[in-house]
DNA sequence: GCGACACGGTTTGTATCCAACCAGTAGAGG
DNA sequence: CCTCTACTGGTTGGATACAAACCGTGTCGC
């Protein structure tokens, strides 16, 4: 049985990937809550768990807004990925025995078996199990704050919806990736499985280049500039500014394909 | 103004830093609210923004568990410190203009000044001071979604209630590199920013080698292995396996310094 | 004409209420 | 005496109601 909470994430996270929340819109609760099928407190939840992974941002008392992604937070969030998901798959070499190779062998079928005539939403689930097999795999790493971190890397929309931009040929040779890192893994080799792993990561980075153009510019927040009165860090210091919407912002795209 | 959400946050945290709510030990959401002030909506609130920081577990309908800590955890949770941390402050070097000196300078006066004759509350002042520091570095990496994953390896019980552990002359060295941190930023060199960096975290996890043995097992959950059936995380495969107390466990130490 | 102030509408923040669910227990049956 | 089952107490999940804060608008004064 699925909570309400996670249900209004679901619809939250779906809107804002598919460009029904574009970046820089409003996110009203009661709106929401009204989409989902739900009333507001589990809306709110789920809200504040988009702003911890970075998604939304939450002003007081005015609301949560969508925030707006450049080609540069790309390259940073894979700047991220490769220190955390290489350091991940070293340590799962060195741990074998944790590693569920049958589950990881399974997903790779799956995902082989989708690819040749999937549909949009095959894609989307083809996004899914992308992310479960990296979540997998780094579950065989042992450390607990790293999986912690993962959803961070893992849940933005451009990981969930690299999928539809990425071409046959290039999630192929992805998918060929993912098959090599559990043989070195198999082989023990974290050196082999670091190298993939990165190659991987960096190639997956690189056949998004087009995805830039495919974002329409926010119409709401022309050059605002937001500055967080009281986000809820850890910190006492003010929180940092975000600027949300308009230059090269990639608005996580449409759902229908290029 | 302070919200009743992070006033229920801060108790949460402090409970479970100062070692009031033991590993092990459920967080009632009625008694955590009548010890705030205030009403179950936000204690629930922040009890979620807790197990995405990893320190607490939720089970449906069973209520938040505070989550033990082992060594291994300790050397996990700075191995991932000295990565991001590393990173960021290299990206910050080649962004001088990005780095707030003035603060962080003043940050530095301040922990120099709080130190020579600091008392238990002092202590955590001294703990907030650090992180704000850390923070403030980070914020000139530029790196957004590095920042989002900063509360997580900094808002632990360990990274806050290490001031209590380390001994005066440790925190001297500590404030000194952070003095050097901050000429090699001004230097602009990368290089060196990184490696004084990695020595203050290596540092600082090494003087934290005595903390394990301060720990005292939690009294429940002996040998307890909770399998969480529908943690609100991004995979649909089954969470991993989380134990709580008990082993070596670190329950965060208790008030009183060693 | 311009600026400041006050008011109303709208949205969020918090408290309270009801229902669903889990765990432990008492009792019946084997 | 053990085991299985149904009940009950207590806790959380979710919905609703109320209070506080913000924004925009309109009016008054300069």
């Amino acid at each position: 049985m699925t909570s309400a909470r996670e249900l209004a994430y679901e619809v939250l996270q779906r809107g804002i990937t598919s460009g029904q929340y574009p970046p820089g819109s409003w996110l009203r609760e009661e709106d929401v809550a009204a989409e989902a099928g739900v009333s507001r407190t589990p809306v709110r939840e789920a809200l504040h768990r988009l702003q911890a992974e970075g998604l939304v941002q939450i002003l007081r008392h005015r609301g949560a807004m969508v925030v707006g992604w450049t080609a540069e937070d790309l390259d940073h969030l894979y700047d991220l990925r490769v220190m955390l998901e290489c350091y991940g798959v070293r340590r799962a070499a060195a741990r074998c025995d944790d590693i569920d190779f049958p589950a990881l062998w399974a997903l790779c079928d799956e995902m082989d078996e989708l690819l040749p005539h999937a549909d949009e939403h095959d894609r989307q689930r083809l996004g899914q199990l992308c992310i479960d097999f990296h979540t997998t795999l780094q579950r065989a790493s042992g450390n607990r704050q790293l999986l912690n971190l993962l959803p961070t890397v893992l849940g933005t929309p451009f990981v969930r919806q690299a999928f539809h931009h990425h071409t046959t040929a290039d999630l192929e040779r992805s998918f060929g990736h993912h098959r090599e890192i559990l043989e070195a893994l198999q082989a023990g080799d974290g050196d082999w499985a670091d190298g993939v792993m990165r190659a991987h990561l960096r190639h997956g980075r690189r056949s998004l280049q087009g995805m830039e153009r495919h974002g329409q510019p926010a119409e709401l927040g022309s050059e605002t500039v937001i500055r967080s009165p009281d986000q809820p860090t850890l910190s006492s210091s003010p929180a940092p500014d975000i600027q949300t919407g308009t230059r090269a912002a990639l608005p996580s795209a449409r759902t229908t394909p290029g």
